[in-house]
DNA sequence: TCTGGGGTCCTAGGACCC
DNA sequence: TCTGGGGTCCTAGGACCC
């Protein structure tokens, strides 16, 4: 049987975080603007009433980019980037602090939005969304651009759409004609709009493969869809390249997914300086406490308990590891949390400078399920061993 | 002056059970 | 003595994403 054709939406808010904040200081419009680096930064109020912004030049630390301005990009300052290098690049940008609970609302505002007019959303973060319109009927451009207004209406902000057969495409096709795009593509235009895009603007091809890629010659989509798979397969396994293979040529059959629970809840911190494990013995320890202590937190306020606990290290050099401890009983406990994380921690070696500790507990449950007592297993009614 | 913080998914080996 | 094949859980690391 033919399956029908699936019509899939990439709904993704443009330059989100640095837009949520051009709604609150308009006169920045058109300038070069980075989020970023923390809560510090504020803008100050000068004695004459107006505004003194923070200037990228001034900043001190080791945060990275969090958004910037479509004006920033132009100068070479992306998201992920550290703000020291963004500041030799661009040193009179603008420089504002990141405000979460702010982005978190204008997210509301606009996921509600949509939802009014296409109910069949998958939350993919705090700025995107997927939306399945296969029940749409026929005008699903002209459903777009009613989304787009709604999004605009509620929030004062513009996005950008693609609409694609599946989620793959429909991603990348979202960023062809950002910002404030609308943009269709159907099968037919693989070839052309697609295949001379780079490898990496497929989502899930990230750096490491995209290196990998480009030693073997490959560079394009049309070159990866094109490719040796047996080329492929050597260098990359077998579940790896075939999937590659599949994306390159347009291939997705992965559901919109409209509900999920959180598998992990975790905070870390990286330091201001790296820290030493005997010498900053005091300040690890607070650090360690603390980071605990809001995680329970967090896990108690979201209505979680956890049953496997586990930390996360950071050494000066950039090396990571983690250990993690499963308990018998599921807990958002500080203590219990903090003593677990602590015997994880004695299970590392420490004789180099730390730059980053983060706790993270896992294989979670909802806390009224869980007080109702353990569910009876299927599988228990069928055991006979 | 390198490289945040919050996540997901995958792989792979070993323990352990039947 | 040596010999199996599943299956699940736990742990560690890594790639990737927003």
């Amino acid at each position: 049987m033919l399956s029908p054709v699936r019509r899939i939406a990439h709904l993704d808010m443009d330059a989100f975080y640095a837009s949520v904040e051009l709604l609150r200081y308009p006169e920045l419009r058109g300038q070069p603007v980075v989020v970023g680096g923390g809560s510090k930064h504020q803008p100050e109020v000068q004695p004459d009433g107006s505004l003194r912004y923070f200037r990228l030049r001034d900043y001190v630390g080791r945060g990275v980019v969090t958004t910037s301005t479509y004006e920033a990009r132009a100068l070479g300052v992306f998201s992920g980037m550290g703000m020291m290098k963004a500041a030799k690049l661009s040193p009179d940008a603008i420089l504002l602090p990141t405000d979460f609970d702010a982005y978190r609302r204008h997210s509301r505002l606009f996921k509600n939005a949509v939802a009014e007019l296409a109910p069949l959303i998958e939350d993919r973060g705090i700025d995107e969304i997927y939306i399945d319109l296969s029940d749409a009927g026929d005008d699903v451009p002209e459903l777009a651009q009613r989304i787009k207004d709604a999004v605009n209406a509620a929030t004062g902000l513009t996005c950008s759409i693609g609409i694609a057969p599946n989620k793959l495409l429909a991603k990348i096709c979202s960023e062809l004609d950002k910002p404030d795009g609308l943009t269709l593509l159907t099968r037919e235009d693989i070839a052309t709009r697609i295949w001379p895009l780079s490898v990496k603007k497929i989502n899930g091809i990230g750096p490491k493969a995209v290196e990998k890629l480009a030693l073997l010659g490959l560079h394009s989509i049309a070159d990866l869809a094109k490719a040796d798979p047996a080329l492929l397969q050597e260098n990359f396994g077998r579940t790896y390249s075939e999937w590659l293979l599949r994306a390159a040529n347009g291939e997705d059959n992965r559901p919109v997914v409209t509900s999920s629970e959180p598998k992990s809840i975790s905070r870390e911190s990286t330091f201001e300086r790296d820290l030493h494990a005997k010498l900053d013995r005091n300040e690890l320890t607070a650090i360690f406490t603390n980071l605990c202590t809001r995680l329970s937190g967090d896990l108690q306020r979201k209505g979680y308990l956890g049953t496997t606990v586990g930390i996360k290290l950071r050494f000066a050099d950039f090396r990571t590891v983690t250990r993690d401890l499963t308990l018998t009983d599921a807990t958002d406990d500080a203590a219990v949390i903090r003593r677990a994380a602590g015997e994880c921690l004695r299970r590392i070696t420490l004789d180099r400078r730390l730059r980053l500790l983060g706790v993270r507990v896992s294989a979670l449950s909802k806390k009224e399920e869980a007080a109702a007592g353990p569910a009876l297993m299927q599988g228990d009614l069928f055991r006979n061993d």
